[in-house]
DNA sequence: ATGTTAATGCAATTATGTTGCAAATATAAC
DNA sequence: GTTATATTTGCAACATAATTGCATTAACAT
């Protein structure tokens, strides 16, 4: 298997964007997690790393890109997820059911779940859907349990 | 058709809320509108009637007793609505889906559409499901053509 | 009318996000 | 390797949003 960082850096150079630490360590922190993650975690671990302002930037420009892709969960916080494929700087392919737990908080990105069609009143032009489940995940129902 | 000042005198009291003229003017707000209500166009209207914490205390009062429902937009910002109905303290009722104008950003409760139940992977354990649509509502699909 | 408790307003604080600009650095051209 | 260029970063200042503690006020039960 390819190493991952010589993968990331492929990644940026196909956008159009310079190879530069604080762009490599957003990147292998959220590679390196199971659910997406939140703007402040993210700042947190990276820490003195890079400044406040070029994380915002990074994933500003990863948004844009079609790298990643940001979910807000129910208290209005962003996280972000690297997108699976076929995400471009044109439009994105995350159409993708997001489930948020009441009790680790974090969020997964249930690839396989996709959001049924809908019907909605005369008149409205649907564009885009965004579904987000809340209730426990996985491992936190296994623990009540 | 009864007095609306009335109704929602009641309507605090049922909920055992003291009916203050901050209250009361928040429900005439909302009631009074088409469309969920963000927090900063409450904060606008009401001018110096009421501080801006008041509102923040008044509109979570409201949440937690089921008499209003927060509906987060694409920016994350919150908007509410009144509950519709059967809400209470300990339950919300609103799986209706929300509709966010990408033109005019209002955002409609479309509570004729219900979210359809949802297949989630082995584990996790769906409480709420709350879905947001994007794109251009009727009065602004209008306007294009 | 009075007392009790809930609710408000104000000040201070914390958190969150944005902007302008100069310095640094990745990359391409030489 | 050196140099030129455009991008990216870091810092400071600013702007906005939300929270907390506390003294004052007002609702309402008695
Ligand atoms: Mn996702
Ligand atoms: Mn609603
Ligand atoms: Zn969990
Ligand atoms: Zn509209």
């Amino acid at each position: 298997m390819e190493n991952k960082t010589a993968r990331f850096e492929k990644l940026l150079v196909k956008n159009g964007l310079k190879r530069t630490a604080p762009r490599l360590q957003v990147l292998e922190i959220l590679s390196g997690r199971d659910s997406a993650t939140s703007q402040p975690y993210l700042e947190q671990v990276m820490g003195k790393d890079a400044d406040r302002v070029t994380l915002y930037r990074v994933l500003q420009a990863f948004e844009e890109k079609g790298i990643i892709h940001k979910v807000l969960d129910q208290q209005g916080t962003a996280n972000y997820a690297i997108c699976s494929d076929g995400c471009s700087a044109h439009e994105h392919h995350d159409e993708h059911v997001h489930f948020n737990c009441d009790n680790c908080h974090k969020i997964y990105c249930l690839d396989t779940v996709k959001i049924p069609a809908l019907k909605v009143p005369a008149g409205f032009k649907v564009e885009h859907l965004n579904l987000i489940a809340t209730g426990l995940c996985a491992s936190c129902s296994d623990k009540v349990n």
